[in-house]
DNA sequence: GTCAAAGGCTAACGATCACTAGCCATCATG
DNA sequence: CATGATGGCTAGTGATCGTTAGCCTTTGAC
């Protein structure tokens, strides 16, 4: 018992540890897996910390052993996640040159993740306001980055005539809002696959900006 | 002072009243729309009786002489939302027979909504877990209504062989969220009118069905 | 003018919580 | 075997909050 140390995740992006070095991680891992689950299930007003230790086999005063706070538990959570998405858009948008394919790819990138990690999401898009002001302005200026993003690569589709756009900023809301909505209504025994969906709304994409004639 | 009394607001739909009758309307209505604003603003549990009450200069146990409890505040602005946007949609499909106006006239009225209540909207979607089951599963079922009838339209375009799409189902979440995240950004001093977005999201939506040709 | 209802207030009850204090067991290291 | 760090526990503490009790003022109907 007690043997994994690591235990290697996945999930890559996370935020500084700003825990005293030397804490095995995987045990806060547990716990940060958990408070996401009950964030989004009770709220994060509506989730003790004892709730969170019971997920956990604790009692909730324990928890502060490896946690400075409730607060930080969000914080944390909700930094991980942007910093993901905007990790696999990075990642998607430079696996090539062409516009059309560019964007295609980043949109296949934004569904994946919010089907993918649709806790992490929704509570990023919900749990906003009960961010402490001072972690919460980093956050939205990381938003806002990501959308920007997009922005540049409908802009670009359209001053190269690949697109046929009315209006860039609108439609670039639109892509973004219907990818974003996956992760409220996509269920792992769904009837699509993350793959499918993802396919899928790449062509929906293409559509919305008039591409490919 | 005190000569308004039932105080004529245009929105409808509103649920049964669920207090004694002879009580004046307006004074709850201002109630219900502070709650709103704050629910918005702070989240359900992070907004107290005392907040509400300091909005409408109450003390906070005045407001139990026109609500009964604050669970009550949340379950009435939930239903009084779906209700509202299920009686524009109704009236939008039923403005003429032709599918792929009908179409666009109901993604009109769904973006129109979103922009105009964008409170009751967001609301809706994110506190929908802190409603007492009871009241839930009455919303849940309302809200399901109305997303079939929005893939009802959507198939019967394809049926008549007016709408091109892939997966009827995908695209009319599709449809649906990016019409849905309008409230998350829609501000009324943006550079957008109410107006001009419906309309370009119709344009969006027959791109998104493939009609037209 | 009386009187009852309507609607405001203050005070307080009873829960609930995040977080702290302080104690004890385990265990790796010398 | 000593020991000190790690990480668990129980028992509070102090704050907050929904809600109730009970009182007082205003006001409209007769």
């Amino acid at each position: 018992m007690g043997l994994e140390h690591t235990g290697a995740r996945p999930v890559d992006g996370r935020i500084a540890p700003a825990v005293p070095l030397g804490v095995t991680p995987s045990r806060r891992e547990r716990i940060l897996d958990a408070a996401l689950e009950l964030f989004v299930e009770r709220g994060y007003a509506g989730t003790t910390m004892d709730d969170i230790g019971a997920a956990v086999d604790l009692k909730g005063p324990s928890l502060y052993k490896h946690v400075r706070s409730k607060q930080e538990l969000l914080a944390e959570l909700m930094s991980r996640s942007i910093l993901t998405v905007h990790a696999a858009h990075d990642a998607a948008v430079a696996t090539t040159d062409d516009i059309e394919l560019q964007l295609r790819r980043a949109v296949e990138a934004h569904v994946r993740f919010h089907a993918r990690n649709r806790l992490d999401a929704f509570l990023g898009s919900r749990e906003l306001g009960n961010l402490a002001p001072e972690h919460r302005d980093g956050i939205i200026r990381l938003r806002k980055d990501y959308e920007r993003s997009f922005r540049r690569l409908v802009d670009a589709g359209v001053a190269a005539g690949r697109f046929s756009v009315r209006s860039p900023k609108l439609t670039t809301f639109a892509l973004l809002d219907m990818g974003t909505g996956v992760a409220v209504w996509f269920r792992d025994d769904g009837e699509a696959s993350v793959d499918e969906i993802a396919y899928h709304y790449g062509d929906l994409a293409m559509r919305l900006v008039g591409a490919g004639r």
